[in-house]
DNA sequence: TTTAGACATGACTACGTTGTCAGGAAATTC
DNA sequence: GAATTTCCTGACAACGTAGTCATGTCTAAA
């Protein structure tokens, strides 16, 4: 099996080159016979673009970079699932690139991924997506991007982008908390540097101020996303004179921290206290008692910024606008690690 | 700044195209000094080669491809991660492709990858690394390919690839818990399909053969490499007459799953079984108590597996053969969910 | 000194595709 | 029917690199 070119494609269809070039990349200008009489000897002869060519002479390279920085492998494998599927749906290539969204000079680091790799646009998970400061160098340096971002607010700084509305699912949960009677309800942070983290924490504020219910600062911990905080936090709010019927851990690896002291402790979930996360992580399904939480679609997400990204680059691709979507809420999943205040 | 292209260096330089060329490539037959010089144009210029322009002249595409269908995102993560940074060292790519290891055309896709994708090699996870119907078929193709392989025995149907010497690490667990005085030690099984699980078993049965204690099949549960599997077995163990003083799972996650269910049952790990785990997973150090395990490093040895095929690709790239390590051998990390029988 | 042979360099070309531009065919207007 | 305008097609060049081959320059043996 000899790799044929479009020199082969267009003597088959007896055509010339410039003809199948332009079938193949759908422009404008060419008879739908011309363009049935080319398409079926592609077919005929397997044909496939050669890449390298085709990236050499267009200068572009069908190639996106998926940019993360997240200590959550299980969120990390969904990103690049949902990348993965558009990417090959779309004909391009996926380079992921783990980073330290901590190290000083992380923009020029990304602008010259951009440049080394050739690549035609960035995928920007969180929290790498809602830096204005990283945003603006990529601007300044004409690279195509799209960003995963918590929060709904239109925030020019930071568009193009997919919004995942943290928020009101933090409410959601919170609101299932106090429907089961708790009014004393803690929030563990995550870091303050993803935008997800006071974005849940102003959901949990909603639905407290929402029942009249004053914040108690005594309740509300800073910490990280990681199972360390959870432990940390959780030792600490033991140590208060008033333990609360119920935690609300911005995601489940913190509450998983938690979950382990307290039961060392001898304290029963939900019983004693109740506890739920958020992400859905297979620890949230997998622990005893098993974590009420919220679900959010990484894989859904991550597809959805991909297309938004390759619409962007190549608006002719993309059949309608309305596939575009960019708005995602993540969902309530209740299951036994929360129950009644008086089931105590 | 304007890309700079191997015209540019040239000419700086004062040297012809192709000599430039030469000394990217490291070709030999270039005088010390000529290299010196044009070496100092290319960092002056901040010259990059342009790799469209490379692959489609040499025919080669200087992308790899990394494998894998393995559920565990914490193997994947380390796996990209050792793969990758060898890759940017030696200026390749790489392209990731989960896929489905029993789906029954696994072998053409993978050829079909390897050529739309135009790849130049491709780096095996387990257990696709371990198929000998899948290497035939590459092999058959022309397909470049590098597996990690689970054992130390030389498999002709599966070289090249690079050895994890599981039996050893197995052995080095069961002779912990054997120091330990334990003798009735239970087995849980992974995934045959993964050679890995097998190894480990041969490691158990080693050690115990040493001891001259005979295998007791009912202490010997099959399984998967899953926390399901881990509850499952555990639970079928507890229904035992004479319950083992120790448990050996083939990985962390199905400890995991066993720990679930002691804790549930009131039985206090270790004192009234000890546990073992395998793979030092971020859960083997969280959990409580925290697990004997026995830690790969995955990063390196897919480091080791990239280098290994990229040195089979481009021999004179590799500086000396004995960088090229093969053999890896996990190390026993002893935990508190191990301890003395008679500490019950 | 001569003469191989090994070493070192450069001119030229090809890789497969897309951009440019020119020109022909069809559709529309006068 | 002529003159536009719009649509469609092809010839040719060019992208930046590496392969081929010719040629020049050393070193060391005759």
């Amino acid at each position: 099996m000899v790799k044929s070119t479009i020199k082969d494609v267009a003597q088959l269809a007896g055509v010339s080159l410039k003809t199948v070039s332009r079938v193949i990349n759908k422009e404008p200008f060419v008879r739908q016979a011309t363009i049935e009489k080319v398409s079926k000897a592609i077919e005929e002869l397997g044909y496939q673009p050669n890449l390298a060519a085709r990236n050499l002479r267009s200068g572009k390279s069908y190639a996106l970079g998926l940019v993360y920085d997240n200590p959550n492998p299980y969120y990390i494998i969904d990103m690049q699932q949902g990348a993965l599927n558009v990417c090959r749906d779309m004909g391009y290539g996926l380079q992921i690139h783990p980073c330290d969204a901590a190290q000083d000079n992380i923009a020029e680091e990304l602008v010259d991924l951009y440049r080394d790799a050739d690549l035609s646009g960035l995928i920007l998970a969180p929290p790498m997506s809602e830096r204005a400061d990283i945003i603006k160098v990529l601007r300044r340096n004409d690279i195509q991007y799209v960003g995963i971002v918590s929060g709904t607010a239109e925030d020019p700084a930071l568009t193009p982008c997919v919004h995942v509305d943290d928020r009101k699912a933090a409410y959601n949960i919170t609101k299932h908390l106090l429907s089961l009677g708790h009014t004393h309800i803690a929030f563990f942070w995550g870091e303050e540097i993803h935008k997800s983290s006071p974005e849940r924490f102003h959901g949990y504020e909603d639905a407290l101020r929402e029942e009249g219910i004053t914040l108690d600062p005594s309740l509300i911990f800073d910490g990280a996303y990681s199972f360390e905080s959870g432990i940390e936090n959780a030792q600490k709010l033991l140590q208060l004179p008033d333990t609360p019927t119920a935690l609300f851990c911005s995601n489940d690896e913190i509450a998983a921290g938690a979950l382990t002291v307290f039961t060392e402790r001898g304290l029963q979930v939900p019983h004693d206290i109740a506890l739920a996360g958020f992400e859905n992580s297979p620890f949230s399904r997998h622990s005893s008692p098993p974590l009420t939480t919220a679900e959010q679609s990484t894989i859904e997400i991550a597809a959805a910024a991909t297309r938004l990204l390759i619409a962007g680059m190549r608006p002719h691709t993309i059949e309608s606008e309305n596939e575009l979507v960019t708005e995602f809420s993540p969902t309530l999943i209740i299951r036994q690690s929360t129950c009644p205040v008086d089931g105590r």
